[in-house]
RNA sequence: CGGGACGUAGCGUAGCCUGGUAGCGCGCGUGGUUCGGGUCCACGAGGUCGUGAGUUCAAUUCUCACCGUCCCGACCA
């Protein structure tokens, strides 16, 4: 390619909207533009990159032994009716309507797709394992899309469902994937790392996420580098705190005691002494329409993931401040569980055997003191429902935890056969008995990965590509361009040379100054920098220079074989 | 949807508080100059000041509504 030819439109300054680095070199060094919030084009040089990292993942799943598919992106609403997520899914979908004013939904995933073709195409336990992907674009509506392609209405996703006869075939699918992926990310020079994972509304039996450690990453992951244990904070457990809270003052009986406007856990222990971790926090929440209070330890958070786990449902929300008075007679600040009878109770189970805690009397400006789990609340369900915090211990091995934040790049399911069996993908075992599949599902977000691979190399001058997804591997920079010079003649023969050889190579043939043209390959981020300049074509050398590395000057008739050379020592 | 910030030329911005219809930098065009790290000079093109309504002799400026963008939360690849 010639640059003059292309179009790479480089900004000096940031658009106001970009706040994240990723996204601002996306848009400076011309790869993408927005066309509204949430949908963007892809510029000549995105597109390479973003192509380079589809081939990467498309080779990587064909070497798995997955089969390449391209399914529909609008879809019949009957077949989400049919596995049950045509209500439950409803807030993500983009719908349109046909002449006949026949509803239909814009794909933002393809379970029900994939398993209706199963479901007509295979029967027999002799035509499994079979695991089919494709990489196409989903359409989500995202409540608040974001930073640029991290988040966006409309994204590129490679997607792929395993069908099994059985629970350790299955298992072995799920590996298969899950080595596919930490070669896929290695591939695409990204540090990315698997981690355990909440199902969601995908509700399957478990799951594992692909995380790239980034400050401006979403997610966050609860780890400990002892054991190596990695989960999502969603699902992420903690051992210190199981320790029952011990107290002196077991066997006391009950007192109320005042405190005036301490409304806060914080309040209340600055103001009375009473350290968090022996105040309980009670919540109340409206679940399924019925109020229910949630209690944690002072100094702990609620994991609604957890929660959801818990009730079986994720149908609730936090009550407002009428309903909450309307069932206790208090306000936010002094409520409690102490008493209650006619509500559910849920408890994080560090609560159990507490003694000695203080928590709201459900009178304003009052709290209880000597509070004594079981004698004093009657609790309906323990369980951990509390957000793992750092410097806890670690569940497996009781190593400190440590948290860090990071995006997440692809996500690995076991799902069972929950649709299997909603849409009818059976087929007859050994013994002729029909069975329904046993189903994974595994995704990586292309687009977002081609950001956070951004996100994780750049430096102040732009982005450093690795060599595998750059847009082009070699920038040819001759610093004059005037036909026929010898500056030129060389770099046309190199270009071709290169280009014969099958790199990946484009030439700077603007007729700007040298400055101008490094500034622009170093905001781009290209792999490899050959300049040609007369000074040093003088002493019959040209300039051969990294990204980020150091300007090394080469004999002009090896530079083709240098190139060549360093890029097969760098691919993989 | 709740909370916050914002909307002036392709991009970055000033002006708005204290109404009198716009200025700068980048980029773009032309000419010259320069030529190994975003040259310099001159001239020039480009703006319904997000949209609509209200107040006023007069609104980019004040008021209201709407639309859109960005950030924080619930959702997720």
């Amino acid at each position: 390619m010639r640059w003059s030819n292309c179009l790479i439109p480089t900004l000096k300054e940031s658009p106001a909207e970009a706040e994240i680095v990723s996204h601002r070199l996306l848009l400076r060094a011309g790869l993408i533009r927005k066309l509204t919030g949430g949908l963007y084009i892809f510029l000549p040089l995105g597109l390479r990159a973003l192509r380079k990292v589809e081939n990467i993942v498309r080779e990587e799943m064909n070497r798995s032994g997955a089969l390449e598919v391209l399914m529909p992106a609008l879809q019949p609403p009957e077949i989400w009716e049919q596995s049950g997520r045509y209500a439950t899914a409803q807030d993500v979908f983009f719908k349109v309507k046909d002449r006949a004013r026949k509803e239909w939904i814009l794909g933002p995933t393809h379970e029900e797709v994939i398993t209706t073709l199963v479901a007509g195409e295979l029967s027999s336990y002799r035509q499994l394992p079979k695991n089919f992907y494709q990489i196409q674009t989903k359409f989500r509506d995202e409540i608040r899309p974001r930073f640029g392609l991290m988040r966006a209405k409309e994204f590129i996703m490679k997607d792929a469902y395993s069908f099994d006869s059985s629970d350790e075939a299955s298992q072995i699918s799920y590996k298969k994937m899950y080595d596919a992926y930490s070669r896929i990310f290695a591939r695409c020079g990204l540090k990315a790392f698997a981690v355990e994972a909440d199902t969601g509304v995908m509700g399957g039996k478990f799951s594992h996420e692909f995380m790239v450690p980034a400050e401006t990453g979403e997610n966050e992951v609860v780890y400990c580098e002892a054991c190596g244990y990695a989960a999502n904070i969603e699902k992420a457990t903690s051992q210190s705190a199981l320790h029952a809270p011990l107290s002196a003052d077991a066997a006391k009986s009950v007192e109320k005691f005042l405190t005036p406007g301490a409304l806060t856990i914080d309040q209340l222990s600055k103001n009375h002494q009473v350290p968090a971790h022996l105040q309980i926090k009670t919540l109340v929440y409206v679940v399924e329409d019925k109020p229910v209070l949630i209690l944690v330890r002072g100094d702990h958070q609620l994991n609604e993931a957890k929660l959801t786990g818990l009730l079986g449902t994720a149908s609730f929300r936090q009550a407002n401040a009428e309903e909450i008075f309307a069932h206790l007679n208090a306000h936010p600040g002094s409520l409690g569980a102490v008493g209650v009878k006619t509500l559910s109770v849920y408890a994080d189970e560090v609560l159990q055997r507490s003694v000695g805690m203080t928590t709201g009397a459900n009178e304003d400006g009052v709290h209880l003191r000597n509070v004594e789990i079981g004698r004093d609340i009657q609790v309906t369900r323990w369980g951990d429902l509390r957000t793992a915090q750092a410097g806890e211990n670690c569940s497996k091995c009781g190593g400190p935890l440590k948290i860090q934040r990071a995006i997440e790049v692809g996500h690995v399911f076991k799902l069972g056969t929950k649709y299997s069996e909603s849409l009818k993908a059976l087929f007859l075992d050994e013994k002729g008995q029909q069975q329904p599949a046993i189903m994974g599902c595994y995704g990586i977000g292309v687009t977002r990965t081609l950001q956070a691979i951004i996100e994780q190399s750049n430096d102040k001058d732009g982005i450093v590509w690795p060599m595998n997804v750059a847009p082009y591997t070699v920038c040819l920079t001759p610093l004059t361009v005037t036909p026929g010079s010898a500056v030129m003649e060389l770099a046309e023969k190199i270009y071709a040379e290169l280009t014969e050889k099958g790199i990946d190579v484009i030439m700077d043939d603007r007729d700007e100054r040298p400055g101008f043209k490094f500034k622009d390959s170093e905001l781009i981020g290209f792999p490899v920098r050959l300049a040609i300049g007369e000074k040093s074509l003088a002493k019959g050398e040209v300039e051969l220079k990294l990204r980020g590395g150091i300007l090394t000057p080469i004999p002009a008739d090896k530079a083709v074989e240098e190139i060549v050379s360093l890029i097969q020592s760098k691919r993989s």
